[in-house]
DNA sequence: TTATTATTTGCGCACTTAGTTAAATAGTCA
DNA sequence: TGACTATTTAACTAAGTGCGCAAATAATAA
């Protein structure tokens, strides 16, 4: 499988609010420290539960529900090997939303950053914050 | 006002668990219905609190809290005109998010409605569900 | 000044969730 | 079969969150 990855060409504006829900609940997906921390182990390869477990410093009970979550919503898929169970990205295109969020999150703290100091200096003489 | 949006070129990988937290947080302001109704009804035009709160079907204490949640991480704008508060979209991104994010959903979903008819149907001959 | 309108904030309630430990389940090896 | 390892699930706790109501704050009008 190459590219499993259709043009969907659907805008969020005129959704229905259920259809919203959905959005809002994949969002929810990606709103934990620990669950984004599983997407970038497992960036460059499959682990298993207990390999992630150990990396993320968590029970692997606790790593597991996470997996469970992140499987439900498509963004990972799991594998059999031995007694173990790897996971594997399943939708790559979390890493683009993710990579986008870093860029908005970037320019905040900037622009929070360059707030700060308007307080910290008399006077706001260049833009060149350095 | 033409493009303010520099290409911050910053990936997720590799980034520590402090920033890893702040990425997650900005998830967690778009995993919720009414913050994303309140995106798109802010795709248009900027739009008072009250206004924002009929509109949405929820009291205007509830609809305050949630524009100063999305101000706080940049996503809107906060402007007084007369003695009402205007909010506007301050980061055009979040709708490339949401976008992206339909795409990932819909496909989701078409995955997990071929997933059911193959438990409906002892053969996948049509999807004419009723 | 007071009256009116709009927004924000304090408080409580119902609900959700990330984390733990312990028990249950699944697969491998002898 | 039983012993062992890995994963999943159950039960629970602590913390967080969305919501409404009511009070506080801000801005306009008289």
């Amino acid at each position: 499988m190459a590219n499993d990855q259709p043009p969907v060409c659907i805008r969020m504006e005129g959704l229905p609010n259920e259809a919203l829900a959905q959005v809002a609940a994949y969002f929810q997906v990606l709103s934990e420290p620990t669950r984004l921390q599983i997407l970038n182990m497992l960036r460059q390869q499959a682990r298993s539960v207990g390999e992630l477990a150990q990396l993320c410093g968590y029970s692997s009970a606790n790593i597991s529900r996470h997996l469970a979550l992140l499987a439900q919503h498509g963004l990972v898929s799991r594998e059999t090997r031995g007694n173990s169970a790897f996971f594997h990205i399943a939708d790559p295109a979390v890493y683009q939303l993710c990579d986008l969020v870093c860029g908005s999150v970037a320019r905040q703290l900037e622009r929070a950053a360059q707030h700060h100091a308007a307080f910290a200096a008399p006077a706001p003489r260049d833009g060149q914050g350095g």
